[in-house]
DNA sequence: TCCCACATGTAAGATGTTACATGATTTA
DNA sequence: TAAATCATGTAACATCTTACATGTGGGA
């Protein structure tokens, strides 16, 4: 296997987002993807839609990276899980291996926005939205310690437990860059 | 103006970010635009392609929130110079102030992506990328910096201020949590 | 004179979302 | 038996990027 056929760098990141969901020991189908992927790839990198992935794990099986079965009578319902193939482990690999840059972080915060378009506003209302932000921040905070904790023990998951961690930090960073935002939104 | 069409909610996000940059005093062309929201917006919302800012302000002039100006003779170049309208600063207005949740921050981080994968990656080669990543945030920082120089004492920028000092605290931040997951990538 | 910054746009295509359609199984 | 969850997919559409095409003006 392999001839010339270099696919290291032809996907969209989310492609390769999604195979390194099914890097992971076992298979599973696209459903319970789309659950992990909101439980913990969101925190750092953002879910795609249930239609995404599975049009993404189509692409990866057309790529040869990914393999699914149909389940047979054996399991209930009818489901379709996949696993990564050996291929696509490689592609993988070569992937996170690339001398290339991985590029800079996007970040989309509606909130700020507001805020830096708050001489259209009510600034009680301004407030209103940075306290939101804050319990939803911490309702996230949450979340991510219980994904923390389902992973710890968890043989060789080492490296999603130090992103798990990042993101644990990043978000109570969040919380505090918001009470420092308040702060200054006193002064004009 | 204004019968029953409410147009609040029926632009996507950078419609409204294009006619924010636009609702501060004076007016500007789509290439000028483009300048500003990568020296200031990108930081704390992403900056569009040119080609889509174009766009964007297409559908702001067909909406009735902006006009075009051709500059006449007076000007040594043809350009298209753009201003909010009446109008649109109303519906900007309405939409910052609107009751509705802006949204959860969307965070893409292409260098989290590759430490998640981590287990397929030389140890090396992940540390480099890391290294790589707090010496592009240093320079961002530098840059906030000088947009902070510029906005310093101009009036009425407030708001764009507190967003940029915001900004700021957040790239320190960032800093800071990449340390200490190099300290976490020790320990596996 | 040559290159860079200014300036505007089109076209093609990739990416991604929402809404829709369908149906089985589990749990309350 | 009703509702929630599991499960898969299609279709329509919006969004956004890249590459391309074109040209001017100013500075080295």
């Amino acid at each position: 296997m392999a001839m010339g056929e270099d696919d290291t760098q032809d996907m969209p990141p989310t492609a390769w987002a999604v195979l390194g969901l099914l890097s992971f020991p076992g298979e599973r189908t696209g459903y319970e993807l789309k659950k992990w992927a909101d439980s913990s790839l969101r925190f750092f990198y953002w879910s795609p839609a249930l239609s995404q992935i599975y049009a993404e794990l189509r692409r990866l099986e057309s790529h040869g990276y990914a393999t699914s079965r149909r389940s047979g009578p054996e399991e209930p319902r009818t489901k379709r899980a996949y696993a990564i193939t050996e291929a696509g482990r490689a592609a993988l690999s070569r992937w996170a291996s690339a001398a290339q840059d991985p590029g800079a972080p996007v970040l989309k915060h509606p909130l700020l926005l507001r805020v830096w378009l708050g001489h259209l506003t009510d600034p009680e209302h301004l407030r209103a939205l940075v306290h939101e932000h804050v319990a939803r921040t911490q309702a996230e905070l949450k979340e991510v310690r219980e994904a923390l904790g389902r992973a710890d023990g968890v043989e060789a998951w080492g490296h999603p437990q130090v992103a798990l961690r990042w993101s644990e930090r990043r978000l109570l960073a969040e919380v505090e860059l918001a009470e420092a935002m308040l702060v200054d939104l006193e002064g004009v």
